[in-house]
DNA sequence: CGTAGTGTTGAGTCAAGTCAATGGTTGTGG
DNA sequence: CCACAACCATTGACTTGACTCAACACTACG
């Protein structure tokens, strides 16, 4: 690969794992200019109403996206991570409606959505690994909204669990992986739409069950299919994995 | 407008919505070969592990999407109308892992992939018109997770009228309009993640309490804002509403 | 070592689910 | 044109999963 050291390298891995890239495109990727941006734990790296004209790539970290009702009640949307893009170019960009909130220390970079939609012009491979991008993404959230409607609290959780080992740990996947939870309890109550309460407890549950194994924030699976199982979770090919970077 | 009786009309119209597309591109657009189906009440569009190189395009009817979960139990995750492109193209395609059934008779505009991606390729407005398609989807979904996870009964039946009396009726969003609904109350139920018996009682509720008023599957709406803010609905320019063709 | 955030636990309540039966509509074929 | 069948809507009685309220314990960090 071009440009080893290059910052915008886990983008690169993104969408390689997406589309098969020429080292042209790499490097017509690579000359994008951008700015590098690091947020501290708990740092918004974008909000509701931002500026739609720039496109935010996470480059290391782990982030969530949320909403809040009009209550004031917050939902969390999705968990993102390295080589996530936050907001997919288009002309005219669709505005954002959420929150983004850094779970760990994150590096952001931010490149105008128009030397974006250019690159994707010029190079037509980079395009489509965007699209497929996309389609992953949407692919996503629809799991989401399934796992929500239809569940209870332990596949909900157990759900959630699965999805994190396999963003969190390059072995997720297998017996013995661990998920490291950057989220509190807290937070997995408003990914999951839950209380905190009822979150400790079905935690304590699926330990009890020896389903997880818990130590700080950190959830080892000893059988991964007996998990998967509870939590009807699907992995495909497309399910996103952390981005081993170079 | 080019080709007035033309098939792809819907899909000409929604896109121009989206982005604005010229004469060429409309023409080119019409040239692509397609094949026209239809689909009974009850029929299946498109189903779970379905040949992913056709791209599937709703010229008119309503449909749902759903997934079943491994006991059995269907979550709909989303209505389609009018001018719905089903599957986004990329390449490659993201196989289809779920089912879309029509709530109508549904007529289908059925278009290779790959003719979709070409035409893409040489007229880069349409191109951006699917992605700000694709923005939006992603958009609509993820309110769809908020109102899954943090919302009541109520709340969840309400947002749900909101967005069928927008894409159901062209005054949807005023005082007065209606929802149709093409959906049984069992339907309504897997869609918000209720039960039938709850989703009766809560329609009476509603109704009880004058947000709404009934008369076989048609939902008055005498006070839009008293409704969407029940619901915590929000729509913006780019919520999707049924395309009055010509 | 104090403070603030997070995690844990118990007791009581309530929203939503389950089970089960009864009406209502619609469509179809004799 | 009626009778039946199939599906859909409605209602009641009861159960339960999840929420609320409230207290207390742990941990990290300045």
């Amino acid at each position: 690969m071009t440009a080893n050291g290059h910052a915008l390298v886990p983008l690169a891995t993104r969408l390689t794992a997406r589309a098969n890239l020429t080292d042209d495109d790499r490097d017509a990727l690579f000359a994008l200019s951008y700015q590098d941006k690091r947020v501290d734990t708990g740092g918004y790296i974008a909000q509701e109403g931002d500026s739609p004209s720039l496109c935010r790539i996470i480059l290391s970290g782990f982030a969530h996206r949320h909403r809040f009702t009009a209550q004031g009640m917050r939902q969390i949307i999705a968990i993102h991570g390295q080589g996530d893009v936050l907001n997919f170019p288009s002309s005219p960009p669709v505005p954002a409606e959420d929150f983004v909130q850094a779970l760990t220390p994150v590096r952001v970079a931010i490149v105008a959505m128009e030397d974006m939609l250019d690159l994707g012009r010029r190079c037509p491979r980079i395009a489509n690994a965007l699209l497929v991008e996309m389609n992953t993404e949407i692919s996503t959230i629809r799991a989401w909204v399934a796992n929500m409607g239809r569940r209870d609290a332990r596949g909900r959780i157990a759900h959630l669990l699965c999805e994190l080992a396999l963003r969190t740990d390059p072995a997720g996947g297998r017996d013995g992986c661990v998920a490291a939870l950057y989220l509190t309890q807290s937070e997995l109550a408003d990914a999951t739409g839950m209380t905190t309460v009822h979150v400790n407890r079905t935690l304590r549950a699926l330990e009890e069950e020896t389903y997880i194994q818990r130590q700080r924030r950190r959830i080892m699976i000893p059988n991964w299919s007996r998990l998967a199982a509870l939590a009807d979770f699907r992995s495909s090919p497309w399910t996103r994995r952390i981005t081993t970077a170079e």
